[in-house]
DNA sequence: TTCCAGGAGAGAG
DNA sequence: CTCTCTCATGGA
């Protein structure tokens, strides 16, 4: 099957800016598990060619994937309101394309939580694992993959089978939010229907979940592109970038609100991602020095 | 050996 | 409110 017309659209951006952790590349085509069904994906100019391992309708199958990708939403227009200053106008530049994806909530959920203290290639081992241990086996020609976990799942088994699997001291977290799905405490279908300060609030009532992870679920699963997540990484540019001081984290979020606006999240992903891809910290340092139309952040106490 | 990674909870001040 | 310590794990 064929998606034609994918504009200003780069898979690979996309796939490998650390929001997914299931996907692999392999000669040239993206293999991965989206809500139960193995898909390989590639991209030729502006089309991409998809194979699934479940028997798809087309009419449903082709929304459903345009969504997943995001490809509905004027991207170059949001680029264009965040195209703030040099560094940015590099990650662009250099990212152009990448968009955030709509994922499935369970999954975005649970896979936060895991992220929590750990790093990229840790947290894709713990979740093949999990999915290898706890999913159910999918087959798309010579590739084998599996499903991720449901919370049925994981709220049954024990916490050495989790520990089995890499989780560390995140075993609890998994699996208190896995019983909550279950006993309906966290209702993830009224979630999806919530404001973002709404399900934010909702989604840290939950051990494990904090500001940083349930921001990643609102900006990955439920398309809240004000969600802004700040981790160690985009705490670090801010201070260095704009505030060239030690910051608090309202701090940041007030000014990042301000300075980029209302789909700060976009924002958010191309530096994140722009900063692992290209780690020239002196670079930042430099452009620092020079930036001018920022200098009205963190002057004041 | 120590440090770090898409942090968060608990406790102290 | 802010600061600090700890948590399990593996790669650098």
């Amino acid at each position: 099957m064929q998606i034609r017309n994918a504009t200003d659209f780069s898979l690979k951006h996309t796939l490998e800016s650390g929001q997914s952790f299931r996907w692999n590349l392999i000669d040239d085509a993206y293999y991965g598990v989206v809500e139960g069904r193995i898909l390989k994906i590639c991209q030729i100019g502006t089309t991409l060619c998809v194979e699934s391992s479940a028997t798809e309708d087309k009419t449903t199958f082709v929304p459903f994937l345009q969504h997943y990708l995001d490809l509905g939403r004027d991207v170059p227009k949001i680029l264009t309101q965040v195209n703030n200053d040099a560094y940015m106008h590099r990650a662009i530049d250099k990212l152009w394309g990448m968009r955030i994806l709509n994922q499935e909530l369970w999954e975005t959920v649970a896979s936060f939580i895991l992220s929590q203290n750990n790093n990229v290639s840790r947290i894709r081992g713990i979740i093949r694992r999990l999915s290898e241990r706890f999913g159910e086996q999918l087959i798309l020609a010579r590739y084998v993959d599996y499903s991720f976990p449901s919370p049925e799942a994981l709220a049954t088994t024990t916490e050495d089978e989790l520990l089995a699997c890499g989780v560390g001291y995140r075993a609890s977290y998994l699996r208190d939010a896995a019983a909550a799905v279950v006993s309906g405490e966290l209702a993830l279908t009224a979630v999806k229907e919530m404001s973002y300060p709404e399900a934010k609030r909702e989604l840290m009532r939950r051990k494990g979940i904090g500001e940083k992870v349930a921001d990643c679920i609102c900006l990955f699963s439920l398309g809240h592109l004000s969600a802004l997540p700040i981790d160690v990484w985009i705490k670090r540019i801010f201070e260095t970038l704009y505030f060239r001081r030690r910051a608090t984290y309202h701090e940041i979020r007030e000014f990042a609100h301000a300075y980029f606006g209302d789909r700060v999240g976009y924002a958010q992903q191309y530096l994140f991602h722009y900063v692992h891809e290209c780690p020239n910290w002196a670079d930042v340092e430099h452009l620092a020095l020079i930036e001018t139309s920022i200098t009205a952040c963190g002057r004041e106490s």
